[in-house]
DNA sequence: ACACTATGCTTAG
DNA sequence: TAAGCCTAGTGTG
């Protein structure tokens, strides 16, 4: 589940839950030195692309937390649950507090105690992130426009554009009919404006129903006669693996190709290739 | 039961 | 380029 709405929409879970309220924290699995938490404050959680991190007050070194493919947080009402599986992290707060909450984290990338210094150097490295207000995407169009890389690739590093992954790069290109091949000083400006513009739009509800939709009304199914089904990622797209499926929009089989280690998939019709640069 | 896949990223070679 | 991380869901037998 993973992509930058995720983590953010975490950051605010996280924070709604725990905020001002005295924890207990501990490592079932033991991987995480977890007991250096126990019994402190929950200050808040806030999300840089990908990155999540938790401050707790009397506490100067943040959690850190990278879900990596497969990590996830389960935040579930009640103490005292049986532990299921490995679980990095658990978070608790007390009915002493207010509800009684526990969060159980399961198969992160990451999960660290970092230093602010060491928080720095990590942001630092980070691209401009769609969900942070004060995000500045001339950033990343720097990169992209001085770079022969296909725009497909220069949205998946985080270096250039933070938060985004797999499905929102396939969906906003669609979206924009543009070649994922097309390399990044090929792009126009307007076409970056409007790729910016739209990962604002499209992660920003991404957050509030804490899954990727991104079909435009016109190509909702009722308004395409196609069956209303959510597919298996929770939302409705247009050609994340989709491979083979008929286009929403042209019908044409959706094509798919590995690039850069990843699966990458796209429209032939609607994002053609042959499209004359500038 | 086992095999395979995945919305990510790092490190080694 | 490939392996590793090591969860969870799906498909196959």
């Amino acid at each position: 589940m993973p992509e930058g709405h995720t983590l953010h929409r975490l950051a605010l879970d996280l924070t709604a839950a725990f905020a001002g309220r005295r924890l207990t924290s501990t490592s079932p699995q033991g991987r995480f030195l977890a007991s250096r938490l126990d019994g402190r404050r929950f200050e808040r959680a806030e999300a840089w692309g990908k990155h999540l991190f938790v401050t707790v007050a009397d506490q100067p070194r943040l959690v850190h937390v990278h879900l990596g493919l497969y990590g996830g947080f389960r935040l579930m009402p009640g103490t005292g649950h049986a532990v299921v599986g490995q679980v990095r992290w658990r978070l608790t707060a007390s009915a002493r507090s207010g509800r009684p909450v526990t969060a159980d984290l399961r198969g992160p990338n990451v999960c660290e105690l970092l230093g602010p210094g060491e928080v720095d150097t990590l942001l630092a490295r980070l691209g401009p992130d769609p969900l942070r207000p004060d995000a500045d995407p001339e950033a990343a169009w720097t990169r992209i426009s001085r770079s022969r890389t296909p725009i497909a690739v220069l949205l998946l590093d985080q270096t250039v554009v933070s938060g985004v992954g797999n499905v929102y790069r396939a969906e906003v290109l669609f979206r924009h009919g543009i070649d994922p091949l097309l390399p990044g000083h090929e792009l126009t400006r307007e076409q970056w404006t409007a790729i910016w513009s739209d990962l604002v739009h499209l992660m920003q509800v991404g957050v509030e129903r804490n899954r990727i939709d991104t079909v435009r009304p016109e190509h909702e199914p009722e308004a395409m006669g196609r069956p209303a089904r959510a597919d298996d990622h929770g939302g409705e797209v247009y050609v994340y693996r989709r491979a083979g499926a008929p286009c929403h929009v042209c019908g044409t089989p959706v094509a798919t190709q590995v690039v850069a280690a990843r699966n990458l998939f796209w429209c032939p019709a609607c994002q053609p290739a042959d499209r004359v640069a500038g």
